[in-house]
DNA sequence: AACTATTTATAAGA
DNA sequence: TTCTTATAAATAGTT
């Protein structure tokens, strides 16, 4: 295609394959166009160089949505399909954690407690029964604190009270 | 490009423009391939005939559908629509509702008090109560059952025990 | 970016 | 479709 023919592997030096690109680049979207036109064809054409730069055609009055919709059409791939399969499974996870958290509540709350047998029902009793002691302590806390607090704004108060 | 210049306009001859069609897929899709090669890039091509035949060409070691992401992610276009809108917000209203299911297991567990004050934490205190009451109501009934089963059973066990 | 010697692509014909 | 071939187009190497 120049001066000497080429061989068609990949050019090592990066300035030189950045120049072939661009013109081969701008030769490959004409011949996309020059298809289109004459042939009545829908084309598209999507490139991404090495250094990642997109450029694409896309045959005019059709967008590449339309024609990857199509393709998947006549292909009977669903490019979608992997994504969408991915989602639906974290769906699904999300879904089932849902639901344990719900029963592990219920079963907090002494809802639904028909399906546990006696030793279950002994290690829920158990653990509420840590939980309240551990909620006690910490009201316990609170008001001791609470009241320090009450103590001291009193003391200070004080100090500027009619009485100091 | 051949035996005279041509405009490029569409070739109104089914037959002509097929023969075209023929030609200029197999000239493009060459043409793809070198930049593929050449200059390391990754391409693309999707053609539809107006016949509605469908050729195409993806560099090799990639699919349509990795192009066709990266394409997105370039552009911004999201393709997914609809469909994938109503899939990210279900996402995200479940993991809000997991969020909150975690935050008062973890409360009802006594993990986490320290954002609560003190009618808060009574509150808390007497859920736990009103939960650890019909626990152990359930408790109890689940022994009187399995005391009552076990006392029919022996009893069933005399009809043709010895001493019968 | 231009130039240009060659190679490639391909239109028309068979 | 496929081949042939005259010509147009693309482009590699160079400036």
């Amino acid at each position: 295609m120049g001066r000497g023919k080429i061989e068609i592997r990949k050019i090592e030096n990066p300035t030189s394959r950045q120049v072939t690109y661009s013109k081969r680049r701008v030769g490959i979207m004409k011949k996309a166009e020059e298809l289109t036109v004459l042939c009545d064809a829908q084309v598209s054409l999507i490139m991404f160089s090495s250094s990642g730069k997109l450029s694409g055609y896309c045959s005019s009055s059709t967008e590449i949505k339309e024609i990857f919709e199509r393709y998947q059409q006549v292909t009977g791939i669903d490019i979608w399909d992997a994504e969408y399969q991915r989602m639906q499974n974290t769906l699904k996870n999300l879904k089932e954690i849902n639901d344990n958290l719900q029963k592990e509540i219920r079963q907090r709350k002494g809802e639904n407690l028909e399906g546990l047998d006696i030793n279950e029902l002994r290690g829920l009793e158990q653990k509420l029964e840590e939980s309240i002691k551990i909620v006690r302590q910490r009201k316990y806390h609170v008001i001791a604190t609470q009241t320090d607090t009450y103590k001291k704004k009193k003391h200070q108060g004080n100090i500027y009270s009619p009485t100091a």
